[in-house]
DNA sequence: AACGATACCGGCAACGATACCGAAAACCTA
DNA sequence: TAGGTTTTCGGTATCGTTGCCGGTATCGTT
């Protein structure tokens, strides 16, 4: 006996049956009489005994387990995406298991994905939800949802919200509120998120007949501390946008980061809106405007999905968009026309 | 072949070697021919192979692997405290698992997570970090560290912050403005984090001969809904409190609520304190005083232990205290004298 | 040329659990 | 009571992987 822990071996001796009834006692078969079920549970019980997740998951190729695959679980947006997957999945009493690798080299992503969807696989978990996947298909007939994948069209069910559409709406707000020097702060331009929030920028400009200026634009990554130093790049050169169109809400911090050391005053001198509607984005001062993309939803709806999936049920669509909403709070301000 | 993906035994297929040689290519092993070594680690890449983490770790009972259980993954404790663990896991290359189950049934909580340890337990993880647990000793020989466990001594390394002693400081903070009502909002008493901040709030009152008004105290359970019910009954009673201590910062967000239907400004009208320092808690407006735990350093710690633990060093100590430190932000105020 | 020492690799058993098959026991039915 | 049916249970193979053992090929040495 290697095993740090109680058996399925253990159990059975010391109930005095097989390891085989053990077994069907612990997955609620028909062939077992009632006396002894009890008895075996009752050792179960005193012995604290729980089966393995890797042998049952071995030989069962069944665990009653959805695995999530990001990069970090500490994020804000992936930690809000985690609880609307646990909650769906809980609901359907499934466990959850949040996997993050060490061993992440930069420039193969797609191949570290490939790699922990291959470890978990049929072995760990019933099916699996990658977060911001790089790659667009993996080698397996598997449950697999993404959510906010970089390419534009996977080979598996994808969960995205209408990012473009949601920049649109923030842009014509701004634009109605009478800016028409609007500065961009982009997020990690690898991610199709970015990309398509920047597009909505664009979009929003050209609609309205204003022409774009580059030196309006700056790239930031998602992060408060790069969004910092990019809002101070924008907001000290000579002719200073109005207003900031910020990627994610964390890049709004970090305009109200520059904002702060260079004594303006948010919205008096500088209108900002962000996008997500992270927590903190209703209480920080004053509450920020931004783009509710219902994180949680987006969790909920993947985990929907890959249950769906595990229960052999065919998905209609591949891409499945989750609507963006303005949510307009006191981060803006009506510009009053210069010349009067 | 019932397995959804690739296996080793289609790795050994394709490049003409036997499974073993795989294997041994997969472990670094010394008894591979180089040419050979490369020939299987390109088939390896081309099918996207990774070893299954259930079956080495049944076979090898090592898998390079920390599990983490946790009931939600969502909150803000644990995520920044997944945060701390995650970057020391990292550092030592080993990978991160969460795990959170569905099958929670309240009234034997101790029993579920002895579920949760002997289903990771040596076939999934090396070691173990349980957050908050209700327990206080489980069936097993196996790494295990504990953060913020319920029972004062436990059997394993436990990682606690100084909790009273944070209170306490806070306490003479108030004090030392001139509040002498000062009320107060408790944890989920049934945590031992929430009994030692009460201990250290009565404890503040006594050293300073001040009387415990039973009225200026009310039970709350770290939640921010909660907390707003009751502060609402400690603001609305006949002779409310000049100042509350709040046994979390989500309860002290609670406060705030209160105190912005009430109509009352903070710290005009009322001062404030938390408890955590979260990461909200610097942006919301005003900013709160509260008393910083360090949560990641905790993780950390943990982190650290479970990583000597299993490379087979003692623990030299079982109880590991993290010191508190008091930041005073803007939600206190210095009391006028009420006579004056 | 013959031998021993390596280097390299394949076969087999085992990890803990479940699926399947068939045997023993218990229960009916006539 | 004999025969058949059902209930209950044990034995065995197997999941994908690694550790161990031993076999073969290659090479250097005298």
């Amino acid at each position: 006996m290697q095993h740090t822990g109680v058996t399925i071996r253990d159990v059975a001796r010391a109930a005095g049956v097989s390891v085989s009834t053990v077994s069907r006692v612990l997955n609620d078969k028909e062939d077992v009489a009632p006396e002894t079920a009890a008895a075996v549970r009752r050792v179960i019980e005193e012995l604290g005994y729980a089966s393995s997740l890797a042998a049952r998951g071995l030989r069962s190729r069944t665990t009653h387990v959805v695995g999530v695959i990001v990069q970090d679980m500490w994020h804000p947006f992936i930690s809000t995406l985690i609880k609307g997957i646990n909650e769906v999945v809980a609901a359907h009493s499934y466990d959850l298991l949040a996997y993050a690798s060490a061993r992440r080299n930069v420039e193969a992503l797609a191949q570290w994905e490939q790699q922990q969807v291959a470890r978990l696989n049929g072995t760990i978990a019933d099916g699996i939800i990658v977060v911001t996947p790089h790659a667009a298909t993996y080698r397996t007939a598997f449950p697999i949802v993404a959510v906010d994948p970089h390419q534009a069209d996977t080979e598996f069910p994808a969960v995205i919200s209408t990012n473009r559409q949601g920049v649109l709406e923030a842009m014509n707000y701004l634009l109605g509120l009478g800016h028409r020097r609007i500065g961009f702060i982009t997020g990690r331009m690898d991610l199709q998120s970015a990309v398509r929030r920047y597009d909505g920028y664009r979009s929003a400009l050209q609609e309205a007949g204003v022409a774009l200026d580059p030196a309006l634009v700056v790239e930031g990554d998602y992060s408060r501390e790069t969004a910092r130093g990019a809002a101070l790049r924008l907001l000290t050169q000579p002719h200073p946008p109005t207003a900031i169109m910020a990627s994610s809400d964390d890049t709004a911090f970090g305009v109200y980061d520059a904002a702060a050391e260079l004594g303006m005053r948010i919205p008096e001198d500088l209108s900002v809106i962000g996008f997500d509607n992270i927590a903190a984005s209703a209480s920080v001062n004053p509450p920020l405007t931004t783009v509710d993309q219902f994180i949680e939803r987006m969790g909920a709806l993947a985990a929907e999905i890959v249950l769906k999936l595990i229960q052999g049920q065919p998905c209609e669509s591949r891409v499945h968009k989750v609507p963006t909403q303005l949510v307009i709070r006191q981060s803006c301000r009506a510009i009053e026309s210069v010349h009067s």
